[in-house]
DNA sequence: TAAAAGCACGTAACCGCTTACATTTCAAGT
DNA sequence: ACTTGAAATGTAAGCGGTTACGTGCTTTTA
C-alpha cells in the first residue's frame, strides 16, 4: 500500500540525464562513474573510456548542485564591483574571470552600485549560492559584512585599494600615495592655486583618501586647498564640466585642477575647451585611471594608470590557492604610474614660479615638451611618454 | 557492527547551519522552516516570528544547492556576452541584473572571447550549473549550441541583433537595416566615393549584416565600394587609425568613411586630425554604437544608437517569464537611431552634389555649426541633435 | 608459499533542502 | 452529535552526486 504510494509519485526530476544513467548505459555502479571524471588514475583504461562514451552518448553534463552538496564544493568564487559600467572594474573581472575559468571555477558577478547595503546582500546571496571565495573592490561595506565572512571562514580579498594598515588582506595600489604623488607632480610645475573635483566619498574609502593624499602633498608645500575650490559630485562628464565653469567663475582662477578621476577630467577639459581656455596653457588638467580613450584624444589626459587586469590576475591566483588550502591570503601592492601627457604643464605665471620649477626653463616644462612648440616640430611622445609604456609592476 | 561504523562515519557537512538547526531551535519541523521562507501563508504567523527568529539568531542562510537539488529550480540565469570589456555589452548585462535581482534570481555572466567554441563551452558550464534561461548576444554559435539548449528546452532569447527571418527569438536592432540607413544618410550628404572600416566578421554574424546593409545602400545609388576601400582588422582605435593612413595615402581619397562601430571611428578620426585632415570638411566619418564618450569629446562623432540597457531589461523580463512558465518567448525590435553630429557633411565637392545637399550652403554643413564658427555664436545643438535626444523605443 | 598490500570497483550513506502525503485540530455544515 | 473539510504541521522520500568502506583479486614481501 505505502509501497504502491511511493512508486506512484511522480518521478520528479529534472527530466536531465543523470549520472546513473551513464552508470547503466556503461554498466559499471555510480562511484565509478564520478572517479572517471573526478580521480581518474582510480579507473581503469578500459572501463574509462566505456564510460566517457556512455556519457558522451548521453550527452551528459553532471548536475552542479548534486555535486556541490556531496562534496561540499562549490567551485563558484564571488566577485562584488561597484558598477559593470566601468571600464576598470570591468577589466578586474576579465582577469579575474580568466584565472577562475582555467581553475574550473564559475565566477560570481555582482554590483552594489555603490551601496554598502546593496553589497552586504549581495554577499549574501553568494553566501547561500555557496562561494568558496570573495574577491571585492574597497572595504566600503557594512562591518556585518566581514564578520559574515569571517564566521564562514571563506578566503576574501579586497582589490583595486591598497592600504598598509588594513585590517584585510588587499590587492591595488596606495590611493593616498598615488594623490600625493600627482599633488607633487604638479607642484612641481609651479602650480600654487589648485582646485580639484572628486566624486562623492560617503561609502568610497578609496575617494577620501585620494582627497588625504592630495592635502598631504598640498601642505607639505604650504598650499592650502580653498573649500571652494574643492568641487564633489556624480562621477561623470557632466559634473566635471559643470564643476569647471564654476571653478573658472570665481574671481580668481586656480591654474590646476585635479580631478578624482579621468571621467571627472575628461568632462572638466571639455568644457574648459568651450570656453577658450587654453589647455594646459591656462589651465592643467589631471585625472585618474588612464581609461583607454584617454590617451588617445586630443589633448592626452595627463593621468595615473594602474594594471587593473593584473589586479583581477592576482586576486584570482590568490583565492585560488586559498581555496585549494595551499596558499595564504597576503596583501600585494601595485604601482600607479603617473602618465604625464598634454593637459598639464607650469602655469603661464612659471617666471614667478618657485626654485624648483625655475631652475631650468625646460626640466618641468610639460608644455613646451607636448603642445605645439614654437619650433613646429612635436617630438613630444618620446619624452612624453616617458613613463607611459613603462610596464606597471607589482612593488617589491 | 555495521551500524557503529556508520555512526563512526565522519559527520561531513560544511560547517555552515542547516535548516534542520533552525528547525530544532524554533521547535518545529523541517518542513515548517521551508514553508515559512517559501510559502508563508501556509504557516501561522505565531509559528512564522518563531521559525523567522531562530534563522537569525543561528545566522542561517539557506544553501542553494541544497535547494535547488530539492526543488529543481536553480533561480540561476545564464548570459553570454562576447567581453565585458565593452560598454555596450557591460550595460547590457547591468539591465538584465537588475531584472533578474529584483526577481531572485542571480546571474552567470560568461565571456566568449568572440570565439564560438569558447562560447559553447559557457553555456555547457552553464548548464552543468542549471541555469533556468539564457541570453545569448549574437548567434554565432556552433549548432550544437542550440541543439544542446533545445534538447532540455532551454528558455533563451538572442540579443543585439534582430533578424525577422531568424530561428530564434531575439531582441535587439536589425543590424542591416540600421547600416542601410547610415549609408543612406551619407550618400544623402553627397558622398559619392566611400569607404569602410570594418572589425572582423567571421565567427560575427553581425559585422556581416552591418556591411551587407552598407552594400545594399551603395548598391542603390549606385556606388560600389572597391575591395582596396574596405578595411577589416582588429576593433580597436589603432586599426582604425592605421586604416584611415592607409586609405588616406591613396592616389584617390574617398569622401567619405563609415566604420564599423565607434572604436574603429574614433581611431579613423584621431588619425584624420594628426594628418591636417579637416573633419567633417575633407572627410566624413561615422561610427555606430554611440559610446557614452563620443558625444563629449570634440568632434562630436556622427553614429548611430541602441537602448542596450532596455535590451537587456527586456531579455530579462521575458525569461524571467519563460522561466515561470507564463509569458512566451518572442522576439522584440528596437530602433537603431542615427545620431547626426559633427564627423560629417556634403564633401567639398558638394557644388557637384545631388540637388538635396546643393539646396543650401548650411543645411548639413555640420563642421560650420558645430566648430568654432566665425558669427561666435553656436546654434547648432538645436538643430544638430535633433535625432540625438529622441528616445529609443521600441518599433511598433 | 602464506600473509600483507595494492588495485579496481561496488555499496550505500549522506549533503541540505523541498514537497507529496499523512496526521492532527478545530470550526462549520447537516 | 456526527460528518466534512480546511488549515496547520509533521514525516520522510527523494533531488543527483561523492566518497568512506567493503569486497574480491592480483601482486609484492618475507
Amino acid at each position: 500500500m505505502a509501497d504502491d504510494k511511493v512508486a506512484r509519485r511522480a518521478r520528479g526530476g529534472t527530466g536531465r540525464t543523470r549520472l546513473a544513467e551513464v552508470a547503466q548505459l556503461a554498466q559499471v555502479s555510480t562511484a565509478t562513474v564520478s572517479r572517471v571524471f573526478n580521480t581518474p588514475t582510480k579507473v581503469s583504461a578500459e572501463v574509462q573510456a566505456r564510460v566517457r562514451e556512455a556519457a558522451a552518448a548521453l550527452h551528459w553534463i553532471p548536475n552542479a548542485a548534486g555535486r556541490a552538496l556531496a562534496s561540499r564544493r562549490s567551485h563558484i568564487a564571488g566577485v562584488i564591483i561597484p558598477t559593470l559600467d566601468n571600464e576598470i572594474f570591468a577589466r578586474q573581472v576579465s582577469g579575474m574571470q580568466a584565472i577562475f575559468a582555467e581553475n574550473g571555477f564559475t565566477l560570481l558577478i555582482g554590483c552594489s552600485n555603490y551601496d554598502p547595503a546593496e553589497g552586504l546582500a549581495q554577499v549574501q546571496a553568494m553566501l547561500a549560492q555557496g562561494i568558496e571565495v570573495l574577491a571585492m573592490v574597497g572595504e566600503n561595506y557594512p562591518p556585518q559584512t566581514f564578520d559574515l565572512l569571517r564566521q564562514r571562514s571563506l578566503p576574501y580579498v579586497l582589490t583595486y585599494g591598497y592600504r598598509h594598515d588594513s585590517p584585510h588582506p588587499c590587492i591595488g595600489f596606495d590611493n593616498r600615495a598615488a594623490f600625493r604623488q600627482l599633488a607633487d607632480y604638479v607642484l612641481s610645475l609651479g602650480h600654487r592655486r589648485i582646485a580639484a573635483i572628486f566624486q562623492p566619498m560617503d561609502a568610497n574609502d578609496r575617494v577620501a583618501a585620494r582627497l588625504d593624499g592630495l592635502r598631504d602633498g598640498l601642505a607639505a608645500a604650504g598650499v592650502t586647498l580653498r573649500a571652494a575650490d574643492l568641487h564633489i559630485g556624480p562621477s561623470n562628464m557632466d559634473f566635471g564640466a559643470e564643476s569647471l565653469r564654476r571653478i573658472m567663475a570665481g574671481k580668481t582662477r586656480p591654474t590646476a585642477i585635479i580631478c578624482g578621476n579621468d571621467n571627472l577630467a575628461l568632462g572638466a577639459v571639455g568644457a574648459a575647451l568651450d570656453l577658450g581656455i587654453a589647455i594646459p596653457h591656462d589651465l592643467s588638467i589631471t585625472g585618474f585611471d588612464d581609461l583607454a580613450i584617454v590617451s588617445r584624444i586630443a589633448p592626452r589626459l595627463t593621468t595615473m594608470r594602474v594594471d587593473n587586469l593584473e589586479i583581477g590576475r592576482l586576486a584570482g591566483e590568490m583565492l585560488i590557492g586559498a581555496a585549494g588550502g595551499r596558499g595564504m591570503l597576503h596583501s600585494i601592492e601595485l604601482r600607479a604610474d603617473l602618465c604625464m601627457r598634454a593637459t598639464t604643464s607650469p602655469p603661464r605665471s612659471a617666471a614667478r614660479a618657485p626654485a624648483a620649477a625655475r631652475d631650468s626653463d625646460n626640466a618641468n616644462d610639460h608644455q613646451a615638451r607636448n603642445q605645439q612648440p614654437h619650433a613646429g616640430i612635436r617630438p613630444q611622445r618620446v619624452q612624453h611618454d616617458l613613463q607611459e609604456d613603462k610596464k606597471q609592476r607589482r612593488t617589491p
